[in-house]
DNA sequence: CTACGCCCCGGAGTGCGGTACGGAGTCAAG
DNA sequence: CTTGACTCCGTACCGCACTCCGGGGCGTAG
């Protein structure tokens, strides 16, 4: 990976805020996940600036989607880390990878039931339908 | 819905403790969801014990599945006043609905994908394969 | 050289969603 | 009547995930 055939982007560190603007975060949400052992200390010039690889910007993206698909940033930060585990069969890994598959299958499975519900209301309840009587919470508890 | 025919449970007031716990919530929970306007205040008795009907039970658990699916208890709020507007018709009703059948709609595909990846992880890359190549993040800014 | 914008840092503050505390009243069993 | 579990209330506190603050250095255009 290390020297690209020299033809165009090369290296091209970013400064925080470029990468802050690029990701869609504050400058602020950078240093705090650096703290927080998300994102790798980036190398700093002369000046203290720090220096990131352009990757820094995906790097923060994943972190952001896999929020808002439900991970808390502590299973963010395991995801991460098994990312760069030599062997992924380490049993702890494992275990947080297959317990995570299960949990977001079940999370599909509710979500489409619900999204049904949705669109139903919005649908069968254009106008004139009751929707008082529609089944939100009926549909919801069924997935217990 | 109004009187059922009258012969089992007819009504059974339940008290704090016992809705707390076959919802699966704390008790301060339901008065903290009182306050917010989130659980109607129930009944009280000449003590003033909260008389809770059953039917708490099943909204304190539509909440919480609410919740795991991603909605703030401010959104939660707007899907149970829809639940109660005599049309769904009203704009912004439906086009917070529409949002939400939406997002949810790209969440469910989001999931799907990451699951994917991590029934991958596990399969493919069981005992011996690299995993550090496996492409976690790829698979997740694709969404983008 | 001066401005002005961007960057550094430690630390305090914010909003959300609860959770705990403590003192007092209630209620069913013994 | 006493005991112990349960309930009431207001208020304080908690963890998470940021977000802002203020005082100071860099860097470059004019």
């Amino acid at each position: 990976m290390a020297r690209e055939t020299g033809g165009e982007g090369a290296e091209k560190p970013l400064r925080s805020g470029e990468v802050a603007r690029r990701a869609g975060v504050n400058v602020e949400t950078l240093r705090f996940y650096e703290r927080e052992g998300l994102l790798p200390e980036p190398p700093r010039r002369e000046s203290g600036y720090r220096d990131y690889p352009p990757e820094a910007v995906d790097l923060v993206r994943f972190i952001k989607r896999a929020q808002e698909l439900g991970f808390s940033l502590g299973e963010v930060r395991e995801l991460l880390a098994a990312r760069r585990t030599p062997a992924a069969k380490s049993a702890p890994v494992r275990r947080l990878l297959a317990a995570k598959a299960a949990e977001i299958g079940r999370k599909v499975r509710d979500l489409q039931a619900l999204k049904e519900v949705l669109d139903g209301m919005l649908d069968t309840c254009d106008g004139r339908r009751s929707l008082t009587a529609c089944p939100l919470i009926a549909a919801l508890n069924r997935g217990d």
